[in-house]
DNA sequence: TCCTAGATTGGAATTATTCTTGATATTGAA
DNA sequence: TTCAATATCAAGAATAATTCCAATCTAGGA
């Protein structure tokens, strides 16, 4: 599966990436996603990046964005059919979109589980991805 | 959260749905769903319902579908960026996609499981849907 | 039967994403 | 350093799934 980066803050670059150029245009978009993880679209990265890359286009954007969750730095998320959004969290987790607010939040594993305790896997399953996502609201409390 | 509705047969239809006016073409819709399990998409079941109702629009394939979700006597499942498909287990399941095959299998939970046993929520969060996906391969055996 | 709300249709419109092409930049080898 | 090969970028065209729209059509109630 994916490696596994951990502890990388808004300011580290990933700057060692076998077999990933780090260009202005990766870098820009891979430090945008740190700086504010709120799972923004390519949009939504295309007018942020664009405050320190003004001529970048959502072209590169998309390429940058793809390239990146290839080389497994960040991970691209899907709601519905809503528009991909992009998360620099590459950890193993879930999502959660709170309806009220639009807001979406990372959910992680308690420690120790196990998908298979609580999915009734088909025999022989060699998972290689998983994607779970929540809908619902947070209670007012 | 949708009513559960079990033991529907490949031939049972949902005649008596509060609300919902059983025309020929979201009988048939539903029907080529419940008659052959596979997930298809939205084009694959136009494909189908064709044969029964040769002049039916795409269009109305949509409208079929959605209204069918809507009344949560079918489930609408995606799959990154791929077509939406449509599925008559409106139980609370995951789906497996078979990387290999294209095959799209239906995961259930294990009895008795709890959402909160093995993910971390937000506290307070009402969890109105759940979509688990799970990609991978089917091990030679 | 007549009316009306809801359903259907075909085609146009929308929109996120991908593709294409030519220009530009970078790398590694000589 | 220079060159050739390769990778990246930008702009706009193309694609494809889905939705929208306007014009009929239909079923069921008065």
């Amino acid at each position: 599966m994916n490696s596994r980066l951990h502890d990388r803050s808004a300011n580290s670059l990933p700057e060692a990436c076998p077999g990933l150029r780090m260009t202005p245009q990766r870098q820009e978009v891979y430090r945008v996603l740190m700086g504010r993880r709120d799972h923004p679209t390519a949009n939504e990265v295309h007018s942020r990046v664009k405050k320190r890359l003004p001529n970048i286009s959502l072209a590169t954007v998309y390429n940058c964005l793809e390239t990146l969750v290839d080389h497994g730095l960040i991970r691209q998320v899907n709601f519905e059919r809503e528009s991909s959004r992009y998360c620099p969290n590459v950890n193993e987790h879930g999502h959660f979109h709170d309806a009220a607010s639009g807001a979406i939040h990372d959910i992680e594993f308690k420690p120790g589980v196990n998908l298979a305790d609580f999915l009734d896997l088909p025999p022989g399953a060699v998972i290689e991805d998983i994607e779970i996502t929540l809908r619902g609201k947070l209670a007012a409390s």
